[in-house]
DNA sequence: TTTAAAGAAACATATTAGATGAATCTATTC
DNA sequence: GAATAGATTCATCTAATATGTTTCTTTAAA
């Protein structure tokens, strides 16, 4: 049971944003994408969805970029996993389409599961985008060379 | 985010098995691979992994099959969930092998992930095998033909 | 007005966990 | 010893994800 990296790669960048707010040029791409070693065209996909989701404001052009469309705190995470992952069918018979289950309807097992999937998802919306961010005070402002600096022993 | 059919597989195995407790003969693998529509050998594995967690009595030989090695509600979902599924790893970071986030320590996304896991597994917690198995009353004792009758407009 | 920087879009392709299949072996009962 | 049942091994298929490539379009700075 895992989220896909697709959901993880959308979080860092809702996450990221949330940590560069205070810089005056906007986050790009290339710097996420770099920062993260994510494939760049990968990372254009989740940032055209989350543009398209109202979460991202993109400007196109040089000097364009990417920054949080609302406040970090009005972004839920639970919300966000919800649009982000695809495919919350636990087992084949959640999926009517799918289902081969003879004793669907008399089993349990659906019910359970259902509510252990609401119990995972009510965790996390209690949290908010600004609960994941690091601490403003320790924003990240890369200089514009985009090359980032590393303190030795670590991975941006 | 969903679990492996092979998840699926060993609660639909063992709720088989509870629901068949009351029969003189054991259960086939053959019986259910062909009732639930599943490959054999593939289900063989799941009974043969069931067999050395000590979920199963397998016996070979003619008149064999499977029954469950202890009371179905001594069975518990959580803990079997937490056997089967292979992978717990929300995202990249939880696993430090794969891990490349570089700002992993500060960030709290681990934990949150982490808390909504356990919650999902702790509903599971409540639960055994007998809360999911259909009632005893209507425990199914397919004729030792095995082909199953199924109702008109139902699949098995 | 040109150029470079940035996102947008439409493809094809690679990767990989998970599922399946086939063949053969071993054990047991009739 | 023949039929039945699980055990084992190995090869392969599949489909969801993830990547990569190329070619747009937009826009601000030079």
């Amino acid at each position: 049971m895992r989220l896909t990296q697709w959901t993880d790669y959308t979080l860092r960048v809702l996450m990221y944003c949330a940590a560069c707010q205070a810089r005056q040029h906007p986050v790009t791409i290339t710097e996420i994408a770099e920062g993260h070693g994510i494939s760049r065209s990968h990372l254009t996909k989740i940032v055209q969805q989350l543009g398209a989701q109202g979460l991202l404001e993109t400007t196109r052009g040089r000097g364009g970029g990417i920054r949080l469309a609302m406040s970090a705190k009005d972004i839920n995470i639970g919300q966000l996993v919800r649009q982000t992952e695809t495919d919350f069918n636990m087992v084949e018979c959640f999926d009517p389409a799918q289902n081969q289950c003879g004793i669907s309807q008399l089993c349990k097992l659906k019910g359970v599961l259902h509510m252990a999937t609401a119990s995972y998802l009510a965790v996390l919306d209690n949290v908010t985008l600004e609960d994941l961010a690091i601490s403003t005070s320790a924003h990240i402002d890369l200089p514009s060379s985009r090359k980032v600096k590393v303190p030795a022993g670590k991975t941006l």
